[in-house]
DNA sequence: TCTAGAGGAATTTTT
DNA sequence: TTCCTCTAGA
């Protein structure tokens, strides 16, 4: 098996060996806390490896202790290491987790970061043989459709026929599945435009060439070009990296996996860890295939499956992984815990989706009540537009929440506005960014303005601030127009030499001064303005941890996360998505509907595949929870503004019974009838589904409450509604326990004085807070 | 050139 | 319903 040289005592330790432990007092040590699989998965160096980590199964773990062991036992120093990760997020912990296992023996990992980091890397040193500079610019989606525009434009096609985007999406689809465009399948070349699509994507690349800009997905393609060409390239590389290991190995695409297996071909020594389970990102070109393939691609491999999971409680497994055994194209696994059976996973119905949200709402009351932190809750969405309802509820009730995820810090407006100026003013040839910052703040050049510098950039083959340098010299424009373009290009010279004498982030703030773009935020009146600004700020501040501009930039192309101020106690709000990799004590899970989820357009789209998928994410919003997992769905619910009726997801009914309790709370739907009239939606049917009749069922037959696979619950089934008992009879009182004039406290607002009562909303004279209009069943009597 | 209003679309998201 | 994009008119 191994020819490891400190194995056992057995085997007599060489001196370099024994030396190299001596640095190490602690060396030992990283191994001892694995059970035998992760142990396994770690010390199983040699050749293909497929770790098929479930989730909670300590999969982070065995990646960077199988780094530290590979680097503490000799076989490779850091350098000769390959390991990949698809989001920064995930680098950077790994960089982390190393250096607290290996201690600044770890630090230079050169090779460790995301595919497109490391594409970015190597194409750095190799551009020209991609017929590229090595200053490349790498192109965002903003800018990438900006020029799809002006490419279907120039070849006289009706945008609105062909949107730009759906272009994009297009030709990132073909480069996510590595074709370049003579080798896109002429069936699907024919789709776009009459047969044009072929030559729109040749033509977007030529226009990438002219302006020497690279897009994330050739950060992948032009790799596998570079070492196709060159084979002595390629054989470099695959000497380099000894060691290949690969995170979220179920998210590759095929242009990924392409990379990797010429990278591996060689020394064959690649580890790839994931969870087929967990492939929710299939729409983005992810391909499950990759994983379920890896024997047949790597004939031989190791395959190591860790199945205890460390984190959710017995019920909390049993219902996801009865859920997922619903899906056939898997590897298979199963989890396993040696935790308690827990609380059971909880579903119940709401009228709609306002009462969905009011109901959890209240429950994370309850729970904040009880000591839980608000931190460790989480309320887990299938689509952002969810997260509106859920919203507004918890600013209602006054409930501290942080959305995760949503638009990224490099994606917003000021952002991008901001580091157009910084790239223009590095580099005059940035076309893309010369435009996008031409006319903001407004300075009177528009359309007209931009049309006559690109004719006269074309025609000297000039980038635009050349061609603005010398149409200032002309009578072209019009005075006005002409005046403003010269202040612009006089702007960016004097930024540029500005550069060599000051501060970077110095420069970046007279930048944005000088040119007006503070100010005109600052004069904005619009509510997130400061928001912007103060964004703005961030941005500046982020730069002084770079040792130049030109540094900055690089990184920024292709990371910029916004620093997230942590520490608050609060409910965090996110998609399922946005949710892998991260874990809750409580975790809510609302809108399971059919239609919504499972998602219909996932079904439409890619039928069973896409349904799959969808029961993928389902398991791993459930596997989210450490101990408790609350399902809802809503009978009606507004989907594009307009009011229509759902049935329960098909998904609930798929868990087992017995991991599952049913929280009847019938009065919220006579409370709500008369509102629906109008709806012909029949809560009689929606009762009529099989789910809610198996629902019905568990409530009052008398499952046993524990286990298929070792009932050491004990005792679970004796009164698990007890809490959920309390929250619905709160809710649905329609007389108020309290009086006008009666003394009450609220947890958040403290004590004070019924002044009025409206149903279950009392009007609250607080002590401290003042008048506030509360529920009810947030009050307790004072 | 700018801005208000119409019209249309409306998952999931990283790099 | 709401958000975004494009167009028409000032």
């Amino acid at each position: 098996m191994m020819e490891d040289r400190d194995t056992g005592p057995s085997a007599p330790a060489s001196i370099a060996a024994r030396a190299m432990a001596a640095l190490r007092p602690e060396s030992a040590s990283y191994l001892s806390g694995l059970n035998p699989e992760q142990r396994r998965a770690v010390e199983a160096t040699e050749g293909p490896v497929l770790v098929l980590a479930g989730a909670g199964t300590g999969k982070t773990r065995v990646l960077t202790t199988r780094i530290a062991h590979l680097i503490a036992t000799g076989k490779a120093r850091p350098y000769d290491i390959l390991s990949v990760t698809f989001t920064n997020k995930a680098a950077r912990e790994m960089k982390h987790r190393i250096g607290a296992l290996i201690g600044p023996a770890g630090e230079g990992m050169p090779w460790l970061g995301t595919f497109h980091a490391i594409g970015t890397k190597i194409l750095r040193r190799h551009a020209e043989l991609v017929g590229l500079k090595s200053d490349f610019t790498i192109l965002g989606t903003d800018d990438q459709i900006r020029l799809m525009k002006q490419v279907i434009a120039d070849q006289n096609i009706d945008e609105k026929r062909w949107p730009a985007r759906a272009l994009a999406h297009t030709i990132d689809g073909w480069k996510n599945r590595g074709l370049s465009p003579e080798q896109v399948p002429p069936g699907e070349a024919q789709a776009f435009a009459f047969g044009k699509g072929g030559a729109l994507y040749t033509a977007y690349q030529a226009r990438l060439a002219t302006l020497n800009a690279v897009d994330f997905g050739d950060l992948l393609l032009l790799c596998l070009k570079l070492w196709r060409e060159n084979p002595d390239i390629l054989r470099n590389y695959q000497d380099r990296f000894k060691y290949i290991l690969v995170d979220e190995y179920q998210d590759t695409n095929v242009a990924q996996y392409l990379w990797l297996r010429l990278l591996a071909q060689l020394r064959k020594n690649v580890a790839c860890v994931g969870d087929d389970d967990q492939s929710i990102y299939g729409w983005r070109g992810a391909e499950v295939d990759n994983i379920l393939r890896f024997e047949h691609d790597f004939p031989g491999a190791t395959v190591v499956r860790l199945e205890r999971n460390y984190r959710s409680t017995g019920h909390i497994l049993a219902a996801a992984s009865g859920l997922i055994a619903k899906n056939e194209g898997r590897l298979g696994k199963t989890l396993r815990t040696e935790d308690e059976a827990g609380e059971p996973v909880t579903v119940s119905g709401a009228w709609d989706s306002e009462e969905e949200a009011r109901q959890i709402a209240e429950a994370i009351e309850s729970l904040q009540r009880r000591q839980h932190p608000l931190s460790e809750i989480a309320v887990l969405v299938r689509i952002s537009a969810q997260m509106r309802e859920i919203e507004d509820r918890f600013v209602q009730v006054g409930l501290p929440y942080r959305v995760i995820g949503g638009p990224r810090f490099y994606e917003r407006a000021e952002i991008r506005d901001a580091l157009a100026y910084l790239r223009v003013t590095m580099n005059g040839a940035d076309d893309l960014a010369f435009e996008r910052i031409f006319n903001t703040p407004k300075r009177g050049l528009g359309d007209a303005t931009l049309q006559t510098l690109h004719a006269f950039a074309r025609a000297d083959r000039i980038p635009l601030l050349a061609a603005a340098g010398r149409l200032i010299e002309t009578d072209e424009l019009k005075p006005r127009a002409r005046s403003m373009l010269r202040g612009l290009v006089e702007s960016f010279s004097r930024w540029a030499r500005l550069i060599e004498s000051k501060p970077h982030p110095e420069v970046a703030q007279t930048i944005l001064e000088e040119s007006g773009y503070t100010e005109m935020w600052q004069k904005d009146r619009s509510a997130d303005a400061a928001g912007r600004l103060e964004n703005l700020k961030e941005f500046v501040r982020s730069m002084e941890e770079f040792p130049d501009m030109a540094g900055f930039l690089e990184h920024v192309s292709l990371v910029m996360e916004a620093s997230e101020a942590e520490g608050a106690d609060r409910v965090s709000l996110m998609t399922l998505h946005a949710a892998k990799g991260l874990e809750f004590d409580t975790v809510f899970l609302p809108g399971w509907e059919d239609g919504l989820f499972p998602n219909q357009r996932a079904i439409d789209e890619s039928g069973r595949a896409g349904l799959e998928e969808e029961r993928r994410l389902a398991h791993v919003g459930l596997t989210r929870a450490r101990k408790r997992a609350k399902l809802s769905f809503a009978v009606n619910r507004r989907i594009h503004g307009l009011w229509s009726s759902t049935i329960p997801s098909r998904f609930i009914d798929e868990l087992p019974p017995q991991a599952v309790d049913v929280i009847e709370a019938p009065a919220h739907f006579s409370a709500g009838a008369s509102r629906f009239d109008r709806n012909p939606a029949p809560f009689g049917s929606s009762y009529a589904t099989p789910g809610w009749q198996r629902a019905q069922a568990n409530t009052s037959g008398n499952f046993s409450g524990n286990l298929g696979s070792g009932n050491r619950g004990g005792g679970r089934s004796g009164g698990p509604r007890q809490i959920e008992g309390e929250l619905v009879a709160k809710s649905t009182a329609t007389v108020s326990a309290f009086t006008n004039g009666a003394r009450v406290f609220h947890t958040k607002f403290g004590p004070g004085t019924v002044a009025g009562i409206d149903g279950n909303k009392l009007t609250v004279d607080f002590d401290k807070a003042g008048r506030k209009m509360v529920l009810e069943s947030f009050l307790q009597p004072g």
